[in-house]
DNA sequence: TTTTTAAATGCAACTATATTGCATTTATAT
DNA sequence: ATATAAATGCAATATAGTTGCATTTAAAAA
């Protein structure tokens, strides 16, 4: 509902995806939370009105396109957050480290926090790395 | 079938657990293993003789107690190793990096790194650390 | 503007993982 | 040998995700 439509709908045209009520309105929802959305808060967000399999494949279409990234929480939920801008079909850039509160069960992207460099035993090649970190998320923390 | 059993068996003891076949199994088919074990490898090698319910219930019973600890791999599925030792009802220990294979899609504990640290936002309060590196592991990047 | 068409959606069916309640069985203590 | 709490089996249910196919529609072409 905001007035990044338009904005949106260039995003969706550059990547050679027709521009949909469905798609429109993930990013819409996707770009007012401060942290990345569940497949179930998305399901119930979106109603009846949008099939469950559209859901499905509209995020799996803007994942590929590099227009969000999946985020696994600990409970192996799928979250999703916009990209940071340098993604695209070919290759992501979001290493960056995820914050799962315990309390709220939120998914934070950390941006600005890098995973940090470590060795793996020879003959292993690192392709991607996934740093969750749990605990207690700056809002929760506040509520004493 | 190998000669842990005795050992295993005081292990289940120690922890106030009944002496089971269906946990004797798992503890046997999961301490023969170079990697962590998924829940459906599990659930398909201890056949129809025990009831699925059973192996979820005797996982969540040996992670409870320090005997286990779970990864969810890339893909959200549940793999479970043997703790190190030092873990208990308590505490868990097992923050090491964990490595899975995009190739066999196996799940390695990669006990001796460690998750190097870094830092968060002011007001988050980390507790757990997640780390998975995926890649190709030493034994699929031999096969070329 | 109308027509065309590939892309997107809806619907139904299905698979897989996981949980809950309750009846029955069994490992262990007495 | 018996008692009992713990463990298991079974049936039902919940939730996440996928596939095939018919129908609709956004966007390009005429
Ligand atoms: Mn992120
Ligand atoms: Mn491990
Ligand atoms: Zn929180
Ligand atoms: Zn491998």
């Amino acid at each position: 509902m905001t007035d990044n439509s338009n904005h949106f709908e260039k995003l969706l045209i550059k990547n050679g995806l027709k521009r949909t009520g469905p798609r429109l309105q993930v990013l819409d929802i996707l770009s007012n939370r401060d942290s990345a959305t569940s497949q179930p808060y998305l399901e119930q967000v979106m109603g009846t009105e949008v099939d469950r399999v559209t859901l499905y494949r509209v995020l799996k279409a803007f994942e590929e396109k590099g227009i969000i990234h999946k985020v696994l929480d600990n409970h192996g939920t799928a979250n999703y957050a916009i990209c940071s801008g340098n993604c695209n079909a070919n290759e992501h850039h979001d290493e960056h480290v995820h914050f799962n509160c315990n309390n709220c069960k939120k998914v934070y992207c950390l941006a600005n926090v890098q995973i940090p460099a470590f060795k793996v035993p020879a003959g292993f090649k690192v392709e991607n790395l996934n740093l969750i970190a749990s605990g207690i998320c700056a809002a929760c923390a506040d509520k004493d």
